[in-house]
DNA sequence: CAGGTTCTTCATAATTCTTTCAAGTTTTCC
DNA sequence: GGAAAACTTGAAAGAATTATGAAGAACCTG
């Protein structure tokens, strides 16, 4: 509960200007940076190259649904979502939260309650994020910040995709540990995966030619003859 | 290792006969075998009867509550149990893990989330079941892990090939203990496996060669003429 | 839609492990 | 002591597992 020290930066995902204008005059006086996209596809985007604290999600959205805005956004991250949408409708909240949204407004709302959701939803996934993984991650020379999704071998930056990034969280938050390739399925290449094993040894390897390129990056990562891989420290 | 060996049988609970059949199609798709019950108490008795490898249980039901049925197989057995459900609400879903399902659907679900759920949550619990006994083992200078599948010789680091890892397994978890060859085959061999008793000999001794090679290794595996090999912590 | 990146799969090569064999060595027991 | 039975261990064939480059599919971005 280290107290907001730094700016959270909220994403708010609406197509009406008017209601981002009155949404963004709220959070600003509360405090927050605010970001803008005014359709599904430009709320994506944005939420990938400028990862926000939080969310706030129009359920109808021209070029892309709110409803699959979300869906995607929670393949890729935990990034906190507010729903907000026209439709009081059992059936939208049903489908909104089933979605992976953490809260859920519906117009017309107040900008004041909104906000105070916001303050909310915020105060509860700090808490959940200190219990759970830590945001960075540290063993041998490696520096991995989930936040920011950054990691750098010595100093130096690693350049990874998605999976690769995954990869190297779970190894450093278990350096030593064996994970078997399931595990390393579910733990690393979402549930639904339903391919096969040899693409993890894929994975790995491209994830071994970066680390060994990179300083003191050689051999970290070792192979466990019959079941799986691990990452040791100090090879 | 997620190659599909047997068929595994699914038993779905539900009483919509719509839900049923999508799933069944889905599911059987998938290679799994179906069963289903309409209600809880029917669903009860046939996951007596025929015990399946995972349920898919809806949480409202007629006769008796998904709840309680969850409840209920919780006592007598550990099978794999995704709850299904209308009510996202988040105390639900709670109340759902709580009662010891393993994971969590609600409606309306896409059944091929609901069958990458299933394939989920067997990998899971394959791997948990597939070694019984305790995860960590200690005796005389030795220390197996085989969570992590690590093991160390007062303190260094020993690298076994996955048959010394179950022989050294085998021997630390009963010390002092006699063991065939006939008895080692069985537990650290495959069950399956036709070879001949000097093979168990080829291992041991490639194990004992480690083993003497450690701090402190030296002599801990002794053959007892005419019977087999033991263990011992402290030669 | 084009261009780029990432993911998955496949094929082949390389590596590691298991089993068998055979030539010694040790143990048992008369 | 000597013979038979049991064990040890290095070497080699054979099996299983892993490494990796390349091709194409899927996906994202502008």
């Amino acid at each position: 509960m280290a107290g907001g020290n730094e700016a959270a930066t909220v994403l708010v995902v609406e197509d009406d200007p008017n209601v981002v204008e009155l949404v963004r005059l709220y959070l600003e006086r509360d405090g927050f940076r605010v970001d803008t996209a005014q359709d599904g596809r430009r709320g994506l985007e944005l939420a990938r190259q400028s990862p926000p604290q939080l969310i706030v999600l129009d359920l109808m959205l021209p070029y892309l649904d709110g409803r699959e805005v979300c869906r995607q956004l929670r393949r890729e991250s935990s990034v906190p979502i507010i729903m907000l949408t026209a439709l009081a409708d059992e059936a939208d909240r049903l489908a909104g939260l089933d979605q992976g949204a953490d809260d859920y407004v519906t117009k017309p709302f107040s900008p004041r309650e909104l906000a105070a959701r916001v303050r909310a939803v915020l105060r509860r996934t700090a808490r959940e994020t200190e219990a759970g993984g830590p945001a960075a991650l540290e063993a041998g020379p490696f520096r991995l910040d989930r936040q920011q999704r950054t990691a750098t071998a010595a100093g130096a930056e690693l350049s990874l995709t998605p999976t690769e990034f995954r990869l190297l969280s779970l190894f450093l938050r278990e350096p030593g540990r064996t994970f078997s390739r399931d595990e390393l399925i579910d733990r690393a290449f979402g549930y639904d995966f339903d391919g096969f094993d040899r693409t993890v040894d894929a994975h790995i390897s491209s994830l071994r030619r970066k680390l060994n390129a990179a300083p003191d990056g050689a051999r970290h990562i070792q192979t466990v003859y019959g079941s799986g891989y691990r990452f040791n420290p100090a090879p």
